[in-house]
Order: structure tokens, then C-alpha cells, then sequence
DNA sequence: CCTAGATACTTTCGACTCGCTACTAAAATC
DNA sequence: GATTTTAGTAGCGAGTCGAAAGTATCTAGG
């Protein structure tokens, strides 16, 4: 129907801006700045070695100064709150707080999700494919990580036993044991399987 | 596989976010803010009644006074040229200048394109489907306008005849002619049939 | 005609963002 | 122990965007 835009990939891409555009507006409007939504959703995502400004630095793909301002506002709004790490003095461990918690159920995000899921699931389960794959490839053509999940990383050791006695996961880069939960983090870490 | 993101939706929201940060940032290093390489796609793809400030204010979905500041922008950079309407003098007409048109070729859009076209026409077509609607529905609840085709509107005419004497399009609601080009244009009158 | 209000756009201001450079402190390396 | 690297902060400056106020023009009602 259409003819200026040429491919598919054209339409589709200049979709992709509209709606982040509209997406970050809509952020805007519910009261966090978009990065800071992304620092939020990522610090609820992120397992504790990723949890700290320089993590979130390397997922946001900005400076650590910007981080740094980023995480300070976050912090004077009651939403983060951190702590010295106690192996290394320099680094601070980022938390959520309650306030962060409760926050995260207004992330204008689920507009968003609401609105794919009602268009079926076919199409939703098409679009997630597709993005991941095109997430994917635009990251690694950008030099950025993909902060893929623990559970699916090369480093990651299965722990064995059924589940009254079992041994835990392990992770065989930081030489550390895993509680399940944290199979299901995201790792800065984390390189494919 | 993941089991935090709920549903597809979820993941397909936050994919859709991530490359709307990647592509800004894109942009941002290719010389011009997202809005303004907003604005000159638009202006590159509208029709002359929507080719003013105010046409792009309802697009970008922006304050007249903020498009007034990226307008300027664009002006300054000497890829925008406008002129005072004779029919009605408050009103600009806007357009592209050379130096704008060919700064389109190094659009940071079309990088994301080419990769959602590498990843087959099948995939591509579901992306720009998905997208499509889900643009549709979200500027829908929104309360912004879809800035459609002027093919597709309600208030088209086709022409009628054979190519070497035909009698042009026309559009009802403005009560002009409509040359064969201007037909494959955005409206911000756009109302879908 | 002429005034009131609507409309198109600009200007100014203020809050905020983000990258940059420079800095401190702690850790790692040699 | 000296040097380099790494984690994070501070302050500056360019620039963005929205809100509100201002100017110019158009339109409608009396």
C-alpha cells in the first residue's frame, strides 16, 4: 500500500522510534526521566555483582558521571539506596527500596506489555523474536554487552541433587555459590553459552 | 526460558525500549537530536498542508514552543528552509533543503533497518505488523492523531481516467487537487476510511 | 467597520540531562 | 613502595523541553 517507505525494515524501523518516543514521554509523564525507569528496572533485574553505578553504566551504555547523577536522583527520591561494599571500599551496592519496589508497578513499561499481549499471542511471541534478535545483533555491531541472564551464561555451573539437599549453582568466573534465584538475574558478567 | 518478564509483552516492551535509547543515542552521535531527525523525516514525507510548525507539533506530539526551537535548529544547520504563507500570514510552509535531503542518506535509521531486513522478510514483515498495530492502538488511547496516508483517508477522490488525461486526486475535506506524488504523502487531516 | 477571541508562531525562563574533564580514594600490579 | 587502574563524585557547559507570556494575523459577531 505504502511505497516511500522501501523495506519492511524502513516501516518497521521508523515504528520502532515512534513508539520509543511515545514510550518515553509516557515516562516522562509518570514522574522518572527514562533513564531513570531503565536504572529501576534494571537494579530489580540485576544480580548483586551488576548492582553497583558501574554496572548500570555498561547496561545504560553512558558515562559514569551521567550514571552517578542518574543514581543520586534515584536516591534522593527514597528509590535506590546503597552501601559500601565491604570487599572493595570504592564500590557501592544499589538496592531497591520498598518505595522503588512499589514504584515499579506504575513503569508506564506495562502499558506497553498490556497493549502487545491484547494483539494475541502469536503476534505478541513474533515481536518479542524478532526484537530480541535485532536487540542482539545492534548491541554486539555497537560494542555493548548483552547482560544476558546467569542461567544462560558459559560461566554457569548447574548445581546437582533434587531439592531438599541439593548443591547450589555456581558461578566458575567469580568463583562464588548461587541461590536459584539468582539464576534468573541478569550478570554483566555474562557471556552465551 | 526467562521466567522475571511475565509475559511476551513484557519482554517485547522492554526490547522496544532498549532500541529506542540505542537508536537515540545513535542519532544523537550522527549530528542531530532525536526530534530533529524526527522532524526531517516527517518533513520529508508530508504533505504541504501538514508541513508547518503546528503540523509538526501535533506529529512530534510537542509544544508549539518547543518545535519552535527545533525548527530553528534546523534552519540554523541549513537544512530546513521556510516561508511566510501568502494565504495566511502567520502561517510557515516548511521544507527541505539540499543539504537536508542528503543528510537523510546517513540517517541512523537506516542502520536499523538494514538489520530487521537481514533477519529475512518473514521476520520483517511480523515486526512492521506488530509495530504497526501496536502504534496504532497506543496513539489511539493516547488521543494523537495516526498522520496516515492521504490515499487512505476518507476524504480522498481517486482520479479518474488513463494516465496521459486523467483528472487529478482530490482531497473533499479541503476541497483541493492533488497531484499523484501528494497521494502517497502523510495528512496530519488524515482520517483512515 | 470593529472589536473579541481564536490561531500560528516566537521568546524567555527555569528545571533538567548528559557528556566532559578533573578529582579523590581504593585496589591491583610491578 | 611506586605506578597504574578502577570506582565513584563534582562541577561545568551545551543543549533540550515545557510552561507561560507575547506578537501578529485571521475570523466571526454585532
Amino acid at each position: 500500500m505504502s511505497d516511500l517507505p522501501a523495506s519492511a525494515g524502513d516501516e518497521a524501523a521508523e515504528y520502532i522510534e515512534r513508539l520509543g518516543r511515545l514510550l518515553a514521554s509516557r515516562e516522562h509523564a509518570a514522574g522518572l526521566n527514562p533513564s531513570q525507569w531503565e536504572a529501576l528496572r534494571f537494579l530489580a533485574r540485576a544480580n548483586r555483582f551488576s548492582r553497583t553505578p558501574s554496572g548500570l553504566a555498561l547496561y545504560l551504555g553512558a558515562t559514569k558521571g551521567t550514571v552517578s547523577q542518574t543514581v543520586a536522583a534515584l536516591r534522593r527520591k527514597g528509590l535506590v539506596e546503597a552501601e559500601r561494599s565491604s570487599a572493595d571500599k570504592r564500590s557501592l551496592r544499589l538496592r531497591l527500596t520498598a518505595a522503588g519496589r512499589q514504584l515499579m508497578a506504575r513503569d508506564p513499561l506495562l502499558g506497553f506489555a498490556l497493549a502487545i499481549d491484547s494483539q494475541g499471542t502469536q503476534s505478541a511471541d513474533c515481536l518479542r523474536e524478532a526484537l530480541a534478535r535485532l536487540l542482539g545483533a545492534l548491541q554486539r555491531q555497537n560494542g555493548l554487552r548483552p547482560f544476558g541472564l546467569c542461567r544462560t551464561c558459559r560461566h554457569f555451573g548447574r548445581g546437582e541433587g533434587a531439592e531438599p539437599v541439593r548443591r547450589p549453582h555456581r558461578c566458575r568466573l567469580l568463583e562464588v555459590d548461587l541461590a536459584e534465584f539468582e539464576a534468573g538475574q541478569l550478570c554483566s558478567e555474562q557471556d552465551a553459552a
